[in-house]
DNA sequence: GGTTGACCTTCCGGTGGCTGGAACCTTTAT
DNA sequence: ATAAAGGTTCCAGCCACCGGAAGGTCAACC
C-alpha cells in the first residue's frame, strides 16, 4: 500500500507517517519508484501508535509500548507501570487546568462585562490582590 | 534594575524576560554598558504577563490584555470576552484529558500487573476492541 | 503520444514558549 | 591581579508535527 492508503486506514496524516518513519517508529519498504510500500504489519503498528498517542502517550512511550508488545516474554506489570505513569501525568495536568479554571471562572463571574472600564479581571492580573468584594462597609 | 533583580521580583527567569523583550512584550532601556535597565513599570508589566500566563493565556492574549489594561476607555466586556474564551479552551482541554483519563484508568484497572504477559492495555492499543470482561459464562 | 491531475518524493521553515549552552564583556570583591 | 558573579548576543533544541515549494511518477483520457 502507498502512503495515502495507509493514511486513510490508520487515520494518521501522511505527513505524520513520514515523520514516524524518520524517527524510526515504522520502517516501510520502498518500491523501485521510491514510493514507500506499507504492509499490514506497518498498518497495525501505526494504528497502535495512533491509539497510544490518543491516550496522551509520548513518542518515547509509544516506542516502549511497541517493544513490550513485541516481547512475548513481557510482564504485564511493565505495561501497567507505563500506563500508571501516564495516568499520573494526566491527573497532574488536569489538576493544573482545574486550578486555572477555578481562578478564571471566579474572575469572569465578578466582571460586569459591560461598557464600563472597571474590571476585576484586569485588576487581578495587575496584582491588585483585593479579596473579591472587600466586605462592604 | 538589572535583569537579575527583575527576574527575582517578577518570578520570571531572565531568559524568559529577554525573550519577552524580543517579542515586544516589554521594552526596557539600556545602560551605557549595554545592560538592560528595568523600571517599576516594566516590572509591573512583567508581573502582569506572568500572572496571565499562569492562567493559561497565550502570548497574543497577553498582548491584548496589556493593551486593554492600558486603555482607560476599555469596556470590561472585551476583557471578559477574552477570559471566557480562555475558559472555554481550558474546559476543552480538561474534557479531552478526562476522556483519556477514563480510558486509561479502565485499562489500568483491568491489567493484572504481574509477571505474566497477558495485558489488556496492549490488547487495546493493538486494536483488540474486546468489550472488557466478556460476560463470563 | 501528449496532457491533465492525483499522488508521491525530499527539503526547509514554522509552530509556542521558552530553555540550554557557548563565547564573550562588565562589575564587584578580594 | 584575579576570580566570581553578573550581564550580553547568538544559535540550537525541545515536542510532535504541519504547510508549502519544487519536482518525480502514475493512471486515465483524447
Amino acid at each position: 500500500m502507498n502512503i495515502g492508503q495507509i493514511a486513510e486506514r490508520s487515520g494518521l496524516p501522511a505527513k505524520t507517517i513520514r515523520y514516524y518513519e524518520e524517527i524510526g517508529l515504522v520502517a516501510p519498504q520502498r518500491g523501485d519508484n521510491g514510493y514507500r510500500r506499507f504492509n499490514n504489519r506497518d498498518l497495525h503498528r501505526l494504528a497502535f501508535v495512533a491509539r497510544a498517542r490518543s491516550l496522551g502517550f509520548g513518542i518515547d512511550d509509544c516506542r516502549a509500548l511497541l517493544d513490550l508488545y513485541a516481547d512475548r516474554a513481557r510482564a504485564s506489570a511493565d505495561v501497567k507501570a507505563l500506563a500508571r505513569h501516564q495516568l499520573a501525568r494526566i491527573d497532574e495536568k488536569i489538576g493544573e487546568l482545574q486550578a486555572m479554571r477555578e481562578t478564571l471562572a471566579d474572575l469572569v463571574d465578578h466582571c460586569a462585562g459591560d461598557r464600563r472600564p472597571d474590571c476585576p479581571i484586569l485588576q487581578d492580573l495587575a496584582g491588585d490582590s483585593a479579596d473579591e468584594v472587600p466586605a462592604a462597609g
